[in-house]
DNA sequence: GCCCAGGGAATCG
DNA sequence: CGATTCCATGGG
């Protein structure tokens, strides 16, 4: 893991020596459901704190991405707190500055095929996000597409979660204790009333707590978070890479599938072993787009 | 009306 | 075991 190199100013985190960023290939590549395009850049929660992103080229302009190799800053802007250092540490971990992706891509793009992927959207990073919040986000976003699950995650924020300026954070598991399954059938959650029930109450009584997740192998969290009704390998292995660092682990949906079997027939290539999961939101992005 | 969506549980052979 | 089938909802 690299160092995070940053500068705090007043009410922005800056951060230094960023290449190889893209904000919307990052943002809307189906990982994260809550960040929207926002003056020049996405707009979101982080730790909980509502965040401005932007880039920044050689020249201080604002960009959309930076290359590999460019000496550009990512700003964070916090619109309603002002951020210290241990916060700026955090936040810089959520959009995995801390991870070298060109050495990544230069050990996946000696796979011929993924270099294809690569090439077709460079700028992806996989965030390192709240658990609660991705717990129950892919909970939704089972037999279910993206602006839907988009949809339901706002309509859950709107009315559970705290109010900050004209948006709103997604509630924590304490402000989602009240809700029934039938509140969920209500807000049209429709067969993931029950799933999602089950996920807030197990992870208010501490048979399914965060520490013991990120404590626990691959094989062994993923078996663990399947204790939760609703929870199948799929999920787990989103919650585990999207949340939890597991870097191996490979979420298989319908795209990926599809994608596997086309460009991958004889199976996962050695290049990418280790780090599947980072290798996955590549070969995901270029399957949806292309295929 | 049909098909599908970042799946999983229940059921069946 | 693996393979169907059903589950709610909304968009195309």
């Amino acid at each position: 893991m690299n160092n995070i190199q940053f500068v705090l100013n007043t009410d922005k985190i800056i951060y230094t020596s960023v290449g190889d960023y893209n904000l919307a290939d990052t943002f809307e590549c189906g990982q994260a459901f809550r960040f929207d395009p926002y003056n020049g850049g996405y707009r979101g929660f982080i730790e909980k704190q509502l965040c401005h992103i932007t880039l920044q080229n050689e020249n201080g302009q604002n960009v959309p991405a930076v290359k590999d190799g460019e000496n550009a800053t990512l700003t964070v802007q916090l619109m309603h707190t002002l951020p210290t250092e241990s916060e700026a540490i955090k936040i810089g971990q959520f959009l995995s500055l801390d991870t070298d992706y060109t050495a990544l891509k230069k050990q996946f793009a000696e796979n011929e095929i993924m270099a294809k992927a690569i090439e077709f959207a460079p700028g992806i990073r996989v965030l390192n996000q709240d658990f609660f919040e991705t717990l129950i986000t892919f909970i939704i976003s089972q037999n279910n597409n993206i602006p839907r699950i988009k949809q339901l995650c706002d309509r859950i924020s709107e009315k559970y979660g705290t109010k900050v300026g004209d948006t709103c954070a997604f509630p924590t598991a304490e402000q989602m204790r009240c809700i029934t399954e039938q509140d969920y059938k209500d807000m049209k959650f429709g067969f993931r009333a029950k799933y999602l029930a089950d996920a807030v109450a197990k992870v208010l009584n501490g048979e399914v707590d965060e520490a013991v997740v990120k404590s626990l192998s691959y094989e062994d969290a993923q078996e663990y978070l399947m204790q939760i009704k609703g929870v199948g390998p799929k999920v787990a292995d989103c919650v585990l890479l999207f949340s939890c660092r597991q870097y191996r682990s490979f979420p298989k949906d319908v795209w990926i599938k599809k994608a596997m079997a086309q460009l991958f027939p004889d199976g996962i290539p050695k290049e990418i072993e280790g780090y599947e999961g980072i290798a996955q939101q590549y070969i995901f992005h270029y399957a949806r787009h292309t295929l």
